[in-house]
DNA sequence: TAAGGTCTTGATAACGCTGTCATTTGCGAT
DNA sequence: ATCGCAAATGACAGCGTTATCAAGACCTTA
């Protein structure tokens, strides 16, 4: 569905204008009677017509962008690593790249029509859609649409249709499950995250499955819903820790959620890791500065990100028969907060 | 000084070929004799030839452009958040906004070749410089050089080369010691931030303004030096900390520090605000984040972003007559990590 | 009513590159 | 030498817009 985008003399043809005229229009210059501007308007909306910008800016000599230049910052979000490996492979390929923030915002733009803002306005080769983009079926449709070839970082049904990447959540999950068992915990609690990422799902599996293979009987009520943020894991910690039978380790699924459960453990005046253990998932930065450092498992993001972008930009250049999906491992890395349980009272004596 | 730069036909005639074989060469396509294509190469170095993109995206209908769109992240850091304020500006003016690392790599490429590859590559309007990068004397030569107009956030020395924005910070460091020393506290140490960044002596002198404004004669002894990331603040606290006479609180010079600050205490057994108080600067997500949560100075970071990239737009159009300079003030956010100081043991009989 | 503006509009030439297709060159086989 | 074929190269027409400059339309004013 290779779109027919409509061009200037289109418009031109339409309003019975010329050409310059349009011009004129769309680049709000003075000295165009009101009446003829009007119609000019309304044929290019009719037609849906953008500039194309890379003629704009041949003719014009001007591109309408601004660079944004920024050194590498101390805070390092995963937002940072991603981009950061997905500019190192566009980098080597010759390939600039464009950052787009789409969210569904007050007016009555949704994600999908960003996304189709996004495609017309840069004409992008290709694009990259992190999760939670990555499963936003709009997005997707909006891109197949205009013919723009896509690729995903953690989806939830990888398809044929486009190149992905993602973690091996579930294994990552039941490997710190197993280490909490292996510590001697036995009440292990969970808090799952946004039900939107695949991963969510994933890691809650790869619990389920930890405690399982070490015939530790799930318990419903040792599993809190997050939202993979700071507060949501307060919350869900608060939770958990005044159950009447508290658990002694919380396994938050990332490690902005395990912070959160670290306040809250915190607020209760419950020592971490000695009254109770926390883990998380990601090995984000915010991992090493909270008190007790979190154990949790490394996500290698900018691998992930910048092999991703490799797969893409090979899809572009017609050198991949077929579209790839790449797993990579989450390996554990176990700092203060998780230690063996306390003795129960009736261990003591 | 504009840039004379060379295009296809100049390097097809230094070479003595078609302009075609030039592409040939440039888009790497094979079919070329060696001899040729080395004969190329060396006219294309030799003129400095950088191929224009918009012309190769209108011949070629192809952008060499790689789109990442993103969802607003749960975490948000500094950059982030600067990254939201300059592209609601660039959105509303219907700019797109390209954006690049730039640090000195392992290879011999310094921030000011980077630079300079950015704007030939992308030939970008504008280009927005935040700290360090907007005190790099280099980087800013580059930019002249290609008289690419330029915004810069939080120079050292403004000048009327470039529009600049800055936040107060000498007010917001001198309101936040005076907060301290309401409080009661009298030894007050500081961490200091990286010296590249201009803010960093802003805030150094604050401190030492609202010091003097209230009759507390400054302690170099107390003054730390820092590089305003998470280590480097967890040192400082730890020296101070185990000072001979204990500083009652201690004034990071941003939050990350701050968090670092917060964490040695934790080692050293001291409660934080009990036994020490702790502030930070910026209100940056990780002040929220780490317990007890810091009290801090609020940098409306999105904000100055988007008003400096608006007055660069205006700039662009022309609309601009003088550059300008604006100051942001930075409210204090007070949270539980500052307190009065214990009672000594003097003041308790 | 005509002269002299000013405001609108259009014809056409760039802009710098790639795609198409024809032509030339090189080279092994005859 | 000559032929034939593949490899190498070039001529030239776009690509979709903006810039230039001239021409036409429309007012004012005397």
């Amino acid at each position: 569905m290779t779109s027919n985008k409509a061009k200037i003399t289109d418009v031109a043809a339409r309003a019975g204008v010329s050409i310059k005229t349009v011009s004129r229009v769309m680049n709000h210059e003075a000295n165009v009677r009101p009446a003829t501007r009007e119609r000019v308007r309304q044929a290019a909306t009719a037609l849906d017509y953008k500039p194309n910008p890379a003629a704009r800016g041949l003719a014009g000599r001007r591109t309408f962008a601004i660079g944004l230049l920024y050194e590498n910052p101390h805070e390092y979000s995963y937002t940072q690593r991603t981009l950061e490996g997905v500019f190192a492979s566009c980098e080597q390929a010759g390939y600039t790249l464009l950052l787009r923030p789409c969210k569904d915002d007050s007016r009555e733009r949704s994600r999908a029509q960003a996304a189709r803002d996004f495609v017309d306005q840069t004409r992008v080769d290709g694009v990259i859609l992190p999760a939670p983009l990555s499963d936003d079926a709009g997005v997707l449709a909006a891109l197949r649409a205009s013919d723009t070839p896509t690729a995903r970082i953690a989806p939830g049904a990888p398809d044929d249709s486009c190149c992905s990447v993602r973690a091996n959540d579930r294994d990552g999950a039941r490997a710190l499950t197993a280490h909490l068992l292996a510590l001697g915990h036995r009440r292990i609690a969970f808090v799952a995250g946004d039900p939107r990422h695949d991963a969510s799902a994933q890691r809650l599996a790869g619990y389920r499955l930890g405690l399982q293979e070490h015939g530790v009987a799930p318990d419903d009520a040792l599993v809190a819903q997050g939202m993979f943020d700071y507060e949501s894991g307060q919350r869900a910690g608060r939770a958990l820790l005044t159950l009447p039978r508290r658990p002694t380790a919380i396994f938050a699924s990332n490690d902005e959620m395990a912070a959160g459960v670290v306040a809250a453990a915190h607020e209760l005046a419950l020592a971490v890791p000695a009254a109770v253990s926390v883990a998380g998932f990601d090995d984000s930065p915010i991992a090493s500065r909270t008190w007790p450092a979190l154990s949790t498992a490394r996500q290698p993001v900018f691998a992930m990100a910048a092999a991703l972008t490799r797969d893409l930009i090979a899809q572009l250049r017609g050198e991949m028969e077929a579209v790839r999906h790449r797993v990579f491992d989450c390996p554990l890395v176990l700092r203060a907060s998780s230690a063996p349980p306390a003795p129960t009272n009736a261990e003591r004596e």
